[in-house]
DNA sequence: CATGAATGAGGTTTCATTCAT
DNA sequence: AATGAATGAAACCTCATTCAT
């Protein structure tokens, strides 16, 4: 049985995905089938709201990292498809949750703290990477803009796989060529 | 001496950078020193105010483009450079303008007929780049999907510049840089 | 005790009548001790007020045409005149709606769809006249125009009374002397 | 060659009737090509265009009242049929002005002063009026009163012949049917 | 006289948030 | 905890009127 809360950002996430940011918290609370006070009993404004609503993404996404088993992996390059893949198996599967991230982002809406907070426990894998740069298997680049290049080409794939609708094996070919298209131009 | 409707439109500019696109009219018009009203005596809308921000600045990109002279390159490599160092150049020059646009696109919120005349403006540079794919150059990739990837790649290289303020000799560098990992990406 | 909606719709009424139909919804809001966004609570737009004012006010001279008993008259004169007689007096018990209703219909301002409501449920009145003009009991006149020429005249009448201040006796008088200028007009 | 007032008079009339009161006074300007400002060299505010508007029209009512011979009329019957056709016919030939001096009443809108000269200026076919009710025609009614009485009827037949399009020789009928109507009412 | 850009008060409507029940 | 009516600040936009040219 999903809780209230978890209810209420459920709704919360679709209303984002379909209208903006800018849909109304009374919407929100009757589309989740509770009064418009209800909504401020879970989160203290529709900032919190949204912060919740990050945050429990991010959790999320780490949750499938971990499940990958990047830090069993060789060397960054087969730690990198790892995460690469995970992440855009997971975008595919949740979609609005994919989506509703970067709408945050672009529109710079996230508290700072939790932004913090997010940084800190993706952490593991950013030292991941971190070594594997040492490791000199790519180009002299920092790992900062390294996981820019990442996440920028990333979500262009995503954005291609959705746009196609990619599924099974078609989608596993996607991303191996989108990760080659990525590796090729950091790599050595 | 500049016009009003181009003052306006460049404190609009500036507030839209500065606070996001929740700007009140009635702040952009304060700051650009005229009344209230008198927005609106140049713009419909703040809709209106927003579709001809949006239309001057890529009007402005280009005739950056055309003035780079990418249509005489010998081949894709070549012109792609040269329009990825027209843009960079520009966005680094420009940097508000390369932000604002950024943010009008990821909010979604440049009316439909507006961004078909801009991509109507980008026509020839599309075809450019559609001639170089016929000719095999880089993976079979489609047009669309080869600009998703420029446009992500282009994006994170302007970030990283603006992030280290690159000039001269260095940003000239770092341009050949990106390039390079963005095209061994796509090549064959 | 009156619900908030209706002391809303009282206190429009009332500065409708004395003010016209510019008055601001905040002072409407104002005047009836609610707070400016309450209106829009119970009202989506101006608009809307506005065509709830008229629909129930026409609801109530419905009622009160039902309880005249207008369709147990003998004939058109008869029937005519207890409608005559029921509108006269229930204006001069309510001046502000009447004066309000006629506003509303020469601004042309209440909505479509409302003014059809308002056809609808005056049907059987309508047909109660067909009726009679049928039985040959006046001059060959459409229906339609036989109401323009009664509700200008019950309108004069109405006015004339409300000028005089006419009551009790004076008034029902005065309803006899107005039914038979009208009736002799289009009696045959 | 009309004068530029009367130019901006007429088409503020053709704006009136079309779209209701509220029409700016930039809308009438423009429609009448003279700058937004020129129509205040000519009227000191959009009050005083309405009143000028208000009171030619009026006069241009009284001139045809004048041609009409009411004066040489042997009873108050036959003066009354006589202002009766001539008002009749001048509001067919002239829809909009009739249109607009209804609306301009029912909004209450022209100022006392103007509402003083017009009733100054029809003042001679009170008069008139006034010395056949006391020759008894016609019921024990007052001056006031049977006024009201014959624009409210006399409004009627004109929408009606508006309606139905009425000229020639059908409308003439109409007059004549319309004031017997008016006239059995009024009479002894 | 003619112009039309500039003005800014004022109108309607939205919506995050509170709080008495 | 849940409710939902109430709030009022703040947003966008209109338009009669002015005035420098």
């Amino acid at each position: 049985m999903i809780s209230k809360q978890d209810h209420i950002l459920q709704t919360a996430l679709e209303l984002f995905a379909a209208e903006g940011l800018a849909v109304p918290t009374a919407k929100i609370a009757k589309e989740a089938g509770v009064a418009n006070g209800t909504l401020f009993n879970y989160f203290p404004t529709k900032q919190g709201l949204i912060d919740t609503l990050y945050l429990n993404i991010k959790k999320e996404v780490v949750q499938k990292f971990q499940a990958g088993g990047a830090d069993k992996a060789k060397n960054l390059k087969e730690s990198s498809l790892v995460l690469w893949g995970s992440y855009i198996r997971w975008s595919i599967a949740n979609p609005l949750k994919h989506k509703v991230t970067n709408m945050f982002m672009s529109a710079n809406i996230v508290s700072p703290s939790v932004l913090a907070q997010v940084k800190d426990i993706f952490r593991p894998f950013h030292e991941l990477m971190q070594k594997g740069i040492k490791q000199r298997e790519i180009k002299n680049i920092d790992l900062d803009s390294l996981c820019q290049i990442k996440v920028a080409q990333v979500g262009v794939s995503i954005d291609q796989a959705l746009a196609r609708n990619l599924k099974g094996k078609a989608l596993e070919t996607h991303i191996l060529t989108s990760f080659d298209i990525y590796w090729n131009g950091v790599a050595l």
